[in-house]
Formats: structure tokens, C-alpha cells, sequence
DNA sequence: AAAAATAACTTGCATTTTGCAATACGTGAG
DNA sequence: CTCACGTATTGCAAAATGCAAGTTATTTTT
């Protein structure tokens, strides 16, 4: 949890996106808790991409530090940790948004999950609604 | 160059986006040549925030070889090369303006540059259409 | 209240990437 | 034909990553 701590200090707002969450795993557990509704730790580490836990940990105390996310017990599961976003952390929803619709108009690989972005194109409001009220 | 190489073919739109460009320079590059107008390996050297010769060729002919930046000979200068967006990097637009939106709302450091945010929250669909002709 | 189970971390180490400074290459101007 | 300029490479130390194994803390089970 080094790289990002080292903010550049150029005022510039891309610059500052970019300290925050501009790494290969940052936006991803954004992506796990706005938009596949993950919570904990656990659930992070069964992501996809398959995140080292050592890794997820610098992550989360980067995000919580910079006020984005909040962790707080999990009532339901009292030995579990929830994962929240905060204000700051929701507002990154259209910055997702535009990756999920930039993704979907150049990524031509076979494989590649349009799904979102259909959904996106639909109703671009009403999905970033959604997404904030989770 | 070795890093963003490694796609993760999980399928996901925000993984792509981060493959493709999710680090520490490779949007300070396309800031360069979109909103600040420099098309040059030595102009790009020159940014505020000093990245590495290294990297810097190694960013280039990343964004080369993902079909978002085009390399040619200047004309007015025959031993420059000159880098200019294509149409896949300047899609990439939105995506700006929304780091700029967001650092705008929650980068509350006495230093932090407001102008572009301004200009975009003035007129977001003008500034879009400006950044994409240059 | 001890043992087992679950969830969240930590550590050690090999590998990869970065950052920096120095150096080299290629092209065109004088 | 050499000098200057613009681009690119190399070598090396420092830092970050990835992986596997181990640890701590809390809660459930017996």
C-alpha cells in the first residue's frame, strides 16, 4: 500500500483519480461491492481475477483511508467485517459507467460480457440509480 | 510494457478498461495529447508529473499496439514523431471527464486545479465535443 | 470453558515492475 | 560528414506483486 499513497501533488484532477483508485485492482473491488453487491472480505477474494489477499488488504485500507469505503461489523454475521462506500465511493459510479460503455463499444474479444452494457445503454439513468442506492 | 500485456480474460468490461489502462500513466498520456494538445515522445517527457523515459516508450507502444494512439512522422518536423488519438482513444473522453468531475466534487486539497471542472460543469456536452476535435 | 470453525489478516520469499541516470541510436540541418 | 535534436535502450537499485503458508480474533459447538 505504498504506490498509492505517494500522491502527486500537480493539482490535477486526473492525476488525483489516478493516485485514488488508478491501479490494477482498486476499481475492481469497487466493481465487487456497487455492482455485484459483494460486502466482505471473503466475498472479495473469490472475485474473478482471483486478488491476493495480501494485496486486498493494502486495497482496503487505502479506500478506507481515503473515505471511500467503511467497514463496520456485519450484525448479521457478527464474525464477519461489511464493506460499505461512502459518498465519495458512489460518486465513482459514472466513472465505472463510462469504462462498462468504452469497454463494450472496443472490447471485441469473443468472450467478452456485454450484458451491463446492454443494460447501460437501455437506461443509463435508472442503472446509475441503481447503482448508488445499493 | 509487461503488465497491462497480462489481460485477464475474465470477460468483465472494468477488467479490459484496467488492463488497457488501468495505471499509474498510461490516462496522464492520453491527458496529455486530449485536454493539454502535446503530441510528442519529448512534450509527454516534459509533463508536471516526470515520468521515466522507460516508461514512457513503454506506455507508447502499448496504446500503439491497443489501437488508441497512432504513431507517424511529423511533417513540419521531419525527426519527431508525433502521436495522435484514435478514434478508440478518443472514446476514452467520457471516461476524462468523469475523473475530472469526481476529483472536482472530493479532491479538497488547497492546491487542486478547478478550472477544467468548472468548464465541464459550465458545459460538459462542449467540452466533450472540443476535446474530441483537437 | 475448551475445541472447532470461520473470517480476517500477516509473513516470507521469489518474481516482476518501477524509477532513475547514463548512454545509444537515427535522422535531418548546416 | 558531423553536430544537434528527438527518440529509445540499458543497467541497476528499490519497490510492488503474487503466492503459499501461517496467525489472530471472534463465535459457535460440544
Amino acid at each position: 500500500m505504498k504506490i498509492e499513497n505517494k500522491k502527486r501533488e500537480s493539482g490535477c484532477p486526473i492525476t488525483y483519480g489516478l493516485d485514488t483508485f488508478g491501479d490494477r485492482w482498486t476499481l475492481l473491488i469497487i466493481r465487487e461491492i456497487m455492482i455485484l453487491g459483494k460486502r466482505t472480505y471473503s466475498e472479495f477474494l473469490e472475485a474473478d481475477e482471483g486478488i491476493a489477499s495480501n494485496i486486498l488488504v493494502a486495497r482496503l485500507k487505502h479506500l478506507e483511508a481515503e473515505g471511500i469505503v467503511e467497514k463496520s461489523r456485519d450484525p448479521e454475521n457478527r464474525r464477519a467485517f461489511i464493506y460499505e462506500l461512502t459518498k465519495k465511493g458512489r460518486d465513482l459510479a459514472p466513472i465505472l459507467i463510462e469504462i462498462i460503455i468504452w469497454s463494450g463499444m472496443h472490447d471485441n474479444r469473443p468472450f467478452a460480457l456485454r450484458k451491463v452494457f446492454n443494460k447501460i445503454k437501455r437506461d443509463r439513468e435508472g442503472f446509475e440509480t441503481a447503482l448508488r442506492a445499493e
